[in-house]
DNA sequence: TTACTCATGTAACAAGTTACATGATTTA
DNA sequence: TAAATCATGTAACTTGTTACATGAGTAA
């Protein structure tokens, strides 16, 4: 019964903010949402999404309305207790502000631990990697709605960070 | 038998990263790292440790030293291969470059769905756990060795970045 | 009618989490 | 000798992944 956790995963609180921005979505729908953002850092694999809207429907976080089809089709909606519930998610400082998993801080302390040689070689590699990545995002960015741009900026913002740290770093 | 599987995980390529910088040490040595830097992403729980070591192990990337003791001390080392996989590993650009999970790009974007005095209370909120964690990373800056220190300085920097794009937002 | 998209889901697997369990060694 | 630390590990669970399977509706 998965009797009221303590909190939502982030993938949950993500679905419930697809929810809140296109109303009446089926599952399908969804994974779609996550499928095309680039920024997802979920694949909106069927096998994640689809047992994690069943946990939110069974916790009451959101309700099934099944649609007069020969499909099955079925769209959901939040309760109000999934908009209380969505809103702690999105307003916990604690969470937000973590640090998740970033394979970059991971290995930046190990790289000094290489060759001279070696270093200079990722420094190209990873620069080169940045710059890509950074123009491929510039050139998305008048394409996109006004909630993926802001992820763009925040992930352009991330890899100027990057890049000026490793300036720094072979300085 | 976990018959040589694409890459390491992130949790391997750390573990085989401690044991670079810590030659010989015990599994519970390697946990004891993950435990103690306030930067690691993992709980270095021993349900993790453990059996990552067993798969490296297997993998023939470390090899194991049964310590003359009686409660069964073992430690390790990387091999040749397990040398050349962690430098593989460590050389990743597209994994390092990778967004990871970002809890506040998760949200930002949806941030601004909120009524405009939960948004103001919340960057109020942000902006003091920011400081507040800021602070407490500097404090720390003069007791690490090298390696942390530098996850530390790109953890502020990450810090300062979203302080910085929480002001710009107000405005 | 053929192919694509919409729509739902399961199965096998991977890799973490917490909590538990056990015993040796060292230190106060 | 009592408590802390060192040391190893398992069990139950959570939540993701890829790959597979199925079928309805739509557009060429």
């Amino acid at each position: 019964m998965t009797k009221s956790r303590a909190g939502l995963t982030e993938l949950e609180g993500a679905i419930l903010g697809v929810l809140v921005r296109a109303p009446s979505a089926t599952a399908y729908r969804v994974r779609r949402v996550f499928q095309e953002s680039r920024s997802a850092e979920w694949s909106g694999s069927a096998g994640a999404v689809y047992p994690a809207i069943r946990r939110l429907v069974t916790d009451r976080l959101i309700k099934e309305r099944a649609e007069a089809d020969a499909r099955g089709t079925h769209t959901y909606d939040l309760t109000r207790a999934g908009k209380d519930a969505y809103e702690r998610w999105l307003c916990d400082v604690t969470r937000a502000v973590g640090p998740g998993v970033d394979p970059f801080r991971t290995r930046a302390p190990l790289w000094a631990g290489l060759s001279p040689a070696t270093q200079r070689k990722l420094a190209k590699d990873l620069k080169a990697e940045l710059d890509e990545q950074r123009e491929a995002l510039t050139r998305t960015l008048n394409k996109l709605d006004a909630g993926d741009e802001i992820t763009a900026r925040l992930h352009i913002a991330l890899l100027d960070l990057r890049l000026k740290w490793i300036d720094d770093q072979a300085r």
